[in-house]
DNA sequence: GCAAAAGTGTTAACGTTACACCCATGT
DNA sequence: ACATGGGTGTAACGTTAACACTTTTGC
């Protein structure tokens, strides 16, 4: 053994949800320096009792303000540049998260606000906000592992509350990929993969004819997987 | 800001190769506790001023006594439960390493000795070594993101020292997948992908007909993907 | 009836599978 | 000549892509 240099081992999240037609992501605006007015993801350091993915739920908790969270969270990886953060030598493992439409969230202890953004604003956008840290690189390897997930998981049902419609879910590809899918090849596709949603047996209520509406089935997996239609 | 409990932080290395038409991993001895006599996964603490990828990169210099490695690296996750070294909290970022047969190793300064192991005889095997710390965990996921990147990147060239043939690929996905993929469609799809291999004017001499020699190409990933044959 | 949105059907193109078969070298 | 291993050909099958078409509701 030998001398063990001092890190400081955070936990950073990129919390997605569809609104409005996009994918967006939930951003903090920093109070404090460095990067006081910029905006960051959420995140917090570990606590000496948990592990790395305790301590994210707990963030996503806490900055959310939801307390049932029943979405789906996972570990993006590790970003750890020594000049990373001015202040000190600290590591962060990433997250990402997918939830349904949730609410304005409440603004966490650190944070002078917090707030949806749509993606789209954020990444390559001429007037979207600076990101704090190296938090721009973080989100853009997070969307891309949304995007990747899509069309091998069945993690587009996480982005929708139950029971839901196939246009409903079909919207949430489109969300993400910056193209719907084929109506009649997604239904199939959808339909076709066993486990993928079950049938309810009533329908919602639109501008036009009812759609049938599901609930998430079991199945985790689409094999194989549904072609990724475009993006920008 | 607040509190930043003190953590450790080192990278652990899963470096897979083929030897004997199996694929192998490398694997030290522990010679101190805790753990000692038990086998590990090759790793140390990054340094100050150093990130994650970069002590990587180091450590596997270091143990596998090769100055010049022109294989690949990539990080895997990190792993953080409070409990997994004894001694501290150690959080550690795990990498995956291919690399072309290797010498045998030299042997690490912390290591009393240092060797390949057939994985098949580490995971899975009733009379096969216990590994320290959660380095079962970590070698498990390490096998699984090998056996999933063959299907849709090039990386199998990374397994290979050029110039190789067809064969000796095909060798490589069937060491990783526990069975060859079938012959005939193993070339078209080889040679199919635009970039993923180009042919010399050379041949090699071995039992029966010469094979045709290949260097690598610049292709970085398989589409539609190589489907996996099967395995354990 | 008309617009809007959900749902169904069809066909050509493409890729894979599972084989059988042919070629080039050493002994 | 024969064994060994490299290389080619092909027909059946399954999946996808692209598009046209039909159904059910509200106004």
């Amino acid at each position: 053994m030998s001398e063990h240099p001092p890190f400081a081992v955070t936990v950073d999240l990129a919390v997605f949800t569809i609104r409005d037609g996009a994918l967006a992501v939930l951003l903090v605006e920093r109070g404090a320096d460095p990067y006081a007015g910029s905006w960051a993801l959420p995140g917090g350091f570990v606590e000496p009792q948990e592990d790395a993915e305790t301590a994210a739920w707990r963030e996503l908790h806490e900055e959310t303000g939801v307390a049932k969270f029943d979405g789906h969270l996972e570990q993006l990886r590790t970003y750890s540049a020594p000049d990373r953060d001015p202040r000190m030598r600290v590591v962060s493992v990433a997250h990402v998260a997918f939830a349904p439409d949730l609410p304005e969230p409440s603004a966490g202890s650190d944070a002078a606000g917090a707030r949806w953004w749509a993606v789209d604003d954020v990444l390559g956008a001429p007037d979207g906000p600076t990101l704090a840290f190296d938090h721009e690189e973080i989100l853009t390897d997070a969307r891309e592992r949304v995007r990747a997930k899509l069309e091998y998981t069945t993690l587009a049902l996480e982005f929708v509350a139950e029971p839901f419609t196939l246009p409903e879910l079909r919207r949430v590809y489109a969300a993400v990929w910056g193209l719907a899918p084929d109506l009649g090849n997604f239904r199939r596709k959808v339909l076709g993969t066993d486990g993928f949603v079950v049938p309810t047996d009533s329908h919602d209520s639109a501008g036009g004819r009812p759609a049938l509406l599901y609930r998430r089935g079991s199945a985790r997996v689409i094999q194989p997987p549904m072609l990724r239609a475009a993006s920008d």
